[in-house]
DNA sequence: CCCTTGCTTCGACATCTGTCGATGACCTGT
DNA sequence: ACAGGTCATCGACAGATGTCGAAGCAAGGG
């Protein structure tokens, strides 16, 4: 009953355990840069309703100019799916004269497990 | 300061829920602004080593001295001890000589909560 | 008392970050 | 080919942030 491969790898396999979680001893320094980065990347107003956006949306995706309605300017927009795509937080399709974001799967549970209480 | 922290009222550990679930809805701006807040105080290699080191300590408290070897000046460590302070992440208390802090119960879970897949 | 140790606050500085307008790149109708 | 719409990149700028040395508090010991 354990056997995990059939598993199709959408599933846990996703995960990526970049770290260990935060209160179960001391980080080290490359795992420190390392979660800042993803903390990063969500500690900003603008970013956090842009990926709520694109992550609460129906089809799992959303076209830019679903979302862009966030109080600043279009290229500010830009700047920070950039961001959110460089943190592995999004990835970027063109499908003709739009280009939908997708959350990257995996990734948001990778960060709640980091912050997990110990147990 | 006041003493407050050690008079929990009736809904401590408890965990609360500032914000809705990044993922189930379009945040507005007030919780975007919030929650951005809350990661902004873990978006720093520096302040996450040292909240990992006090959160993995055995006692649940650490003494400054015993935590500040992070590579920073001893200046900028109590600056980063006083933005984890304020993000609600960590308590301080002084016992004599020294200073200990012991991480906030509950903030962490919340924030966990806020990554949580939907489903 | 004065001196030492532990920690915080202050002032200054360099770098990072978010923001914008202008421009460029890409696609689609006409 | 051209015009128009969508999105990304560029260059510039103000403000936020991380860092340090110096100085200020607080506690304890001679």
């Amino acid at each position: 009953m354990s056997n995990v491969k059939t598993l199709p790898p959408a599933e846990a396999a996703e995960v990526v355990p970049c770290c260990p979680p935060l209160t179960s001893a001391d980080l080290s320094e490359a795992d420190a840069i390392t979660m800042a980065a993803m903390f990063k990347a969500l500690a900003d107003p603008v970013r956090l309703r842009l990926f709520s956006r694109v992550a609460s949306h129906p089809d799992g995706e959303a076209c830019v100019c679903d979302i862009q309605d966030v109080g600043v300017s279009q290229p500010t927009v830009s700047h920070h799916l950039k961001k959110l795509r460089d943190a592995g937080l999004l990835s970027s399709e063109r499908r003709g004269t739009w280009v939908y974001y997708r959350v990257e799967p995996g990734v948001l549970a990778a960060m709640a497990a980091l912050l997990a209480d110990r147990h």
